[in-house]
DNA sequence: ATCCGATGTGCGTTATAACGTACAAGTGGA
DNA sequence: TCCACTTGTACGTTATAACGCACATCGGAT
C-alpha cells in the first residue's frame, strides 16, 4: 500500500546496504532472521518495519541500527551547504558545518560572536557533551560558574547538561561548537 | 508477559525522555499522534514500536531518532586507544584537541600539513567516520578514489574505514580532524 | 468526607507487520 | 533446446502493533 511510502518519513538505506555487500534477498534473511519477502517488503517501502526486526537486520549485517535509518549522511560537500542556518534568539550567527548523524550522536556548528557579545545556554538533554575550538579572536565560556578563557587555536570540552554560556572579548570570536549526544548505537542483550 | 522484555533487545529510552520533559501520556499522545496505551506499552517494553511510530514520537518531541534508541550502556573505557601523542609517518605535525573520551568515541586533532605534503592514510576499523574542517589553506581529501578540493572553513565528512589521504596546496594547510568510533557489535566475522 | 480532573493501565477490535509457501521471470550450463 | 537453480514478488495465515474506550488510583479542592 501507499500508506507506507506515504507515512515513511524516514527512508531506509536496506537496499543500499543489500546492494553493497552484493546479497540476495535470501541470503539476507538467511543471514539475518528476517523474512526474504519482508526484506523485500521493507526495501520497496510497502512496510514500516519493528524495530526488533529492524535489530535483526542490523545485527544481520552487523551493522549499527543507525545505518539503516535516515538520510545517507556520509556525502560529498555539495550536500553540506543545503543544510539549515540556525538563528538564537541573541542574534548569534551559527552555520551548521556538519549535520546531526545519528550514527556518530554529533554535530558541529560555525558561531560567530560579534565583539562583547554574549549568549546563555541553558541546559541540554542529560549526557549530552560540547566541544569548542576558537578559530578567531578570544572566546569565554562559562562552566561550571567560571568564565574559562579561551585564545584561538584553544579548544575546551565540557558536560552540556548543565548551564553554560559564550562571550567574546573586544575582538569578538568565532568558533567551532561540536555536540556530542550519548551514544545510542544499541547492543545485542 | 516477559516475552517482549526477552524479545526486546533494544531498550527505548521513552519514559526517560518524557519525565524530562515532564510530559503526561496523554499529552504526550496528543503531542505525538501515537495514542498514550500505546506510548505506555512502549515505556514498560511490552510492545516494539514501528520505526514510523517512533518517529512519530521523536518528531513530536523534536528529538533525533537516536534520542530514543538503544540503551546508554555504559562501555568499559578499557580502550587502547588512549594515545596522547600522535606522530604519522611522514612527519605531519598532529597536535591533539581533544583526547579520545569512551563515552563520545571521538577525538580531534590538529594536523598541519607543509605546502605540497601529502599523507595517506589505510583503512581504518569499520564504522570510523572522519570529519576535516580546514583552518588555514587549501587541501584536498582523497575519498572514493577521488580528490575532493576543500578551502579556509570548508568541512568534509566521510567514511574512514575506506582508504584515504590528505594533501595541501601551495600554501600548505592546517585542519582540524575529527575521528568517530562506533560502538562495536562485538561479533566476529 | 465527596467530588473532580488527571494520572497510567487493562481490554476488545482493527490494522498491519511478519511468516512460510508458491509462483513468474531470469541466468547459465550441458 | 531443456533443465536446474536463483532472483524477487504475490498470496494466505498468523502474530502483534496500534487504536479507542473503560477502569482503578491518586491528588487537590471544596
Amino acid at each position: 500500500m501507499d500508506s507506507a511510502v506515504e507515512s515513511g518519513e524516514v527512508t531506509l538505506k536496506l537496499r543500499e546496504v543489500r546492494a553493497a555487500t552484493g546479497l540476495s534477498l535470501s541470503k539476507a534473511a538467511e543471514l539475518t532472521g528476517v523474512s526474504k519477502a519482508m526484506l523485500g517488503q521493507i526495501e520497496r517501502g510497502e512496510s514500516s518495519p519493528t524495530i526488533a526486526t529492524l535489530w535483526k537486520i542490523a545485527k544481520g549485517f552487523q551493522l549499527p541500527l543507525s545505518a539503516l535509518i535516515g538520510p545517507a549522511s556520509l556525502r560529498d560537500p555539495a550536500d553540506e551547504r543545503l543544510f539549515r542556518t540556525v538563528t538564537f534568539p541573541g542574534s548569534i550567527k551559527v552555520k551548521i558545518v556538519f549535520p546531526f548523524d545519528p550514527m556518530l550522536g554529533a554535530e558541529t556548528f560555525h558561531v560567530t560572536l560579534a565583539p562583547g557579545q554574549s549568549y546563555e545556554s541553558a541546559a541540554h538533554a542529560s549526557g549530552v557533551t560540547e566541544e569548542v575550538f576558537v578559530l578567531h579572536g578570544a572566546l569565554e565560556i562559562l562552566r561550571d560558574g567560571d568564565w574559562v578563557p579561551l585564545r584561538t587555536g584553544q579548544g575546551l570540552r565540557f558536560a552540556a547538561d548543565l548551564p553554560h554560556g559564550y562571550r567574546s572579548g573586544a575582538e569578538g570570536a568565532a568558533f567551532l561548537n561540536m555536540h556530542h549526544y550519548p551514544q545510542q548505537t544499541g547492543l545485542p542483550v
